[in-house]
DNA sequence: AACGATACCAAGCAAGTGCTTGGTAGGCTA
DNA sequence: TAGCCTACCAAGCACTTGCTTGGTATCGTT
């Protein structure tokens, strides 16, 4: 027997990815215990042999995704590169996250707003604004260094460039003729030539 | 007494006011008929005087809202001016459509999908190919025409334009310091100093 | 053979869902 | 003043929701 190319999920795995794709698809709160239950095979009692809740299975899927992201992020900000630079890596790394965790980033961009308003979910609105200050603080630092325009409403920019880049979840799909570092090359091109001196 | 400037609004046009709102902030499947009248300060069951069902608000709010748009859109769209100029002026009448419908934006943007999978919302869909027609349109006409860049993914760049313009609801808020207009001219400046040749 | 762990089923409960029903109070018009 | 219209209430029905409970089949370990 060859050696296994991959660990092997467990079923309790299994059943996450399942749920994943499913609150990715249709909502966190318009989908069922039983459209899970039903998509992995089983009843939907089942399922809290595995997990405490339908809440703690988003919590996992967003909890470990903001935290693989904000390793690549924390990476890239304490590197040496230019702002501009930092910026560029920054937008590859989310579109590097929207095709590893498309499920994830799917699932934040139309739940967030709900699930924060739940106390488990804070952390939600925490990671937000480090987020924001993330973004600003670079599209700052451009400008001072003179890599960007002088004039740019970096407010504003800053909103055109979040949600230009998770909004694309919604169309990509992982595993076309596109990779992740494609369209991050082209989204690049076009955003800098405008707001690049 | 001074002649009404606005035509008194009757109470059912009141209370498709109050779904609207709710039905953009917390989604059309997550807002209750008890919400609705909670909010309009009556029981769930009164509602059903003035209308037929819950599906039948946002039918009437989306189909009123579209229509409204698609008349500014065809005037664009039949004027003589370059392809760049219909685009920009597409564009603004977006912005305009956020801040005068900012709910039924919202709606739009949040919930079409789930339902365009009622038979009753098919227009939705026909709408939406509609919008991609004339837009992906105006792009390859300024492509032609020499006023946009030659070697434009038109299909991608068409994404980038139609998340950028209607995702900016989720954060524009009428009544604030930004007219659309304003919102508008800085979007098109980055845009135009990147697509633009 | 006994044991515990894993993964599941069958049945059902309490709360909440959209919507229906029969009725009432007040105003406008003939 | 009789009849109708608008706007609502009070009660509840059929169904769906997340979740619980007590049990069973299959496994590897001892």
């Amino acid at each position: 027997m060859p050696a296994a190319s991959a660990p092997e999920p467990s079923r309790r795995d299994e059943l996450l990815a399942i749920a994943a794709g499913l609150f990715a698809e249709r909502g966190f709160k318009n989908t069922t215990v039983r459209d899970i239950a039903d998509a992995a095979g089983i009843l939907s009692g089942s399922l809290y042999h595995h997990f405490d809740s339908k809440e703690s299975m988003v919590d996992e899927l967003l909890d470990t995704f903001q935290t693989e992201l904000w390793k690549k992020y924390d990476a890239i900000e304490a590197s040496d590169s230019t702002p501009k630079a930092k910026l560029e890596a920054v937008v590859r790394a989310s579109f590097e996250a929207i095709g590893e965790h498309h499920s994830e980033v799917a699932i934040f961009q139309s739940d967030a707003l709900y699930l924060a308003t739940f106390e488990r979910f804070g952390y939600l609105i925490e990671r937000n604004r480090k987020f924001r200050t993330l973004w600003t603080g670079l599209l700052e630092q451009g400008v001072a260094s003179g890599e960007l325009k002088a004039d740019l409403d970096v407010a504003l920019v800053y909103r055109f460039l979040r949600d230009t880049v998770w909004v694309a979840v919604r169309w990509y799909r992982p595993g076309g003729t596109l990779t992740p570092a494609d369209v991050a090359d082209q989204y690049l091109t076009i955003l800098l030539e405008g707001i690049s001196q």
